[in-house]
DNA sequence: AATCATGTAACTTCATAAGTATCATGACTT
DNA sequence: AAGTCATGATACTTATGAAGTTACATGATT
């Protein structure tokens, strides 16, 4: 598999929406990310259903932030489009009847566990409010 | 892609070499990890590459431990396997074009930098040695 | 010479994100 | 009411890489 790319794209459109008045078409968005409508809709669908975007029909419809990005953290976006698994590595199986696999996986889990409770905190102590204001105070600085 | 389980498996098999007199054939590495012996033979050849052990053909051949466990820690088995990518999730493009990807990107890139240096020095840490005496711990501890 | 074991190449399987095509549904415009 | 635009949903294909499998070559021991 290629990397799993969901909670970049959406950071990335998130972004964009918040500069952005009104709504934005997938059309739109899908030609912001270099790919297809249908991967737009597909992705944001979990940030819709976790009430963090709005979604209209029609004429002059498409998608809107629907929440407080001061209280949108990266994490809740990565949760948001399937809280996916993080890491490549792992072990062969869960509950293995050999003793010294048993020690091995407990080793090889303890570390991951390790890495990934500082990703889920990294990860929630940013907020896209934040990210947001890195952009505006980069471009300050170009300027 | 399943889990990368090359790490765990090889720590396995490395285990039980160290406490098993003479070599070991893929055959039997191969009934310990349910597997075939194929795949114990393609991913011992990078521990073999790296020098931790070495194989022999024919009669009374197979595989035998050619370091010090003492020195051996798992980040070099998980690097002699493929040093393998560690995180499913990540950027979809590395050097875009568009400045909120671009930032993006390193925000995310922080968090997993921050996390595989911190798996890096837990891995680097334990070494096989460690680990097997932890396995002789847990013996004594149950009888 | 026969047997045993590794070395290697080529191919298949499996899992999963991403890409694509198609049509249904609903909302706005005229 | 008809037409257009946008999302929703389904089904299928593509891409990637570890793992599984088959087959055969190479070399060491008996």
């Amino acid at each position: 598999m290629r990397n799993d790319s969901r909670l970049s794209r959406m950071l990335h459109v998130l972004l964009h929406m918040a500069r952005h008045d009104g709504p934005m078409t997938s059309e739109a968005i899908a030609a912001m990310l270099s790919t297809n409508p249908v991967v737009v809709r597909r992705t944001m669908a979990g940030l819709r259903d976790a009430g963090y975007v709005r979604s209209e029909k029609g004429h002059g419809g498409g998608w809107v932030i629907a929440c407080d990005l001061e209280n949108l953290s990266l994490l809740d976006v990565h949760r948001a489009v399937g809280g996916p698994r993080l890491f490549v590595i792992g072990n062969e199986h869960s509950n293995p009847d050999c003793a010294v696999e048993q020690l091995v996986n407990e080793a090889v889990e303890d570390v991951l566990n390790e890495a990934e409770a500082l990703l889920v905190k990294r990860l929630s102590a940013v907020s896209l409010a934040e990210l947001s204001r890195g952009f505006d105070a980069r471009c300050d600085a170009v300027s």
